[in-house]
DNA sequence: ATAAGGCCTAAGAG
DNA sequence: ACTCTTAGGCCTT
């Protein structure tokens, strides 16, 4: 086991690991007491989670907090994972000043101190936001640990089994009745299709990577089960569009209420409005905060 | 380009 | 105990 430690004091606006792994952002990992996304953990509870390498190897990484440090364990040196997948480079201090002046906004920034953005995987976090279609984040969880539990590689860490999130291959031997089995719902053909199109070559979610923004939401609808909200989504929480603002149905109250000027009707145009805004080329970051702020009502 | 109807299902509200 | 509504929408007309 390796093992290292970073500490939170040299992260320029602090970090919080709670509120960046259970703020509906990322469903790929899991809290040591088995309860993620249901209730306020323990203090130094670990999260855990399955990252591929390069050459189709599989590594554990677990993190908690404890004495203002962020504890890592691993079967690798996994301080540079951590840092890019908790994006623990960010100058969290800098991007909240950047942002509007707007009450609601800094309300939320001042009750959920230290949230980052994460940056998932992007395959997983791909299927994650097809599967969050009219869904609690507590099930969007259950849902992506039962395809790990039953599609994924497992690996043994420190005398535990993991599961790593399927690769595509994986994912699209199932059929949709055997997805529709396990829980999923209408959503299970959209998850075996979008397998199957990453694992054929057909369209790759990493390619997005290399648009403008607003064509590569519009790339990302080409797989099924992805409308302009979950392509946000997969931009935001993955492929560091920072920009993207999913519409959800908590921002789309937050438009009715706080921001009513810049419902301009349409998805894009609406998106748009709220893009500028929320300050432009961090406006995913305010609206993370909102989001999480209207939903959990803290 | 925009609008309505259908869709799985578990958990919470009434 | 039961029914009704809701939950981070998407696909097809």
């Amino acid at each position: 086991m390796e093992t290292g430690t970073i500490s939170i004091d040299e992260l320029a606006g602090g970090f919080d690991l709670y509120r960046t792994l259970e703020s509906g952002q990322s469903y790929l990992w899991q809290r040591s007491d088995g309860e993620m996304y249901g209730g306020t953990p323990a203090p130094d509870a670990w999260y855990t989670t399955v990252v591929g390498g390069s050459t189709g190897t599989r590594d554990v990484i677990r993190v908690r907090t404890h004495d203002g440090c962020l504890e890592w364990e691993s079967t690798t040196d996994a301080e540079p994972i951590v840092r890019r997948l908790l994006r623990l480079g960010d100058d969290l201090e800098a991007i909240v000043a950047a942002g509007p002046d707007d009450p609601l906004l800094r309300e939320a920034y001042e009750a959920h101190r230290g949230m980052r953005l994460v940056a998932d995987p992007s395959f997983g976090c791909l299927i994650s936001f097809i599967c969050s279609a009219q869904m609690r984040v507590g099930r969007i969880h259950t849902m992506v640990t039962t395809l790990a539990r039953e599609y994924g590689d497992e690996v043994a860490f420190d005398g535990e089994t993991y599961h790593a999130f399927p690769t595509p291959e994986q994912l699209a031997t199932a059929t949709e009745a055997d997805l529709r089995d396990l829980g999923l719902g209408y959503r299970a053909p959209y998850v075996v299709r979008t397998a199957e199109m990453v694992a054929n070559g057909e369209a790759d979610p990493d390619a997005a990577r290399d648009l403008e923004y607003e064509d590569a939401r519009e790339y990302l609808t080409q797989f099924v089960g992805v409308g302009d909200k979950v392509a946000d989504c997969v931009l935001l929480f993955s492929l560091g569009f920072d920009e993207a603002v999913p519409l959800d149905t908590w921002i789309k109250s937050a438009v009715e209420e706080y921001y009513p000027d810049c419902d301009r009707g349409s998805y894009a145009a609406t998106s748009r409005a709220l893009r500028d805004r929320l300050g432009g080329e961090y406006a995913g970051y305010a609206q993370t905060y909102v989001f999480h702020h209207l939903r959990t009502g803290e």
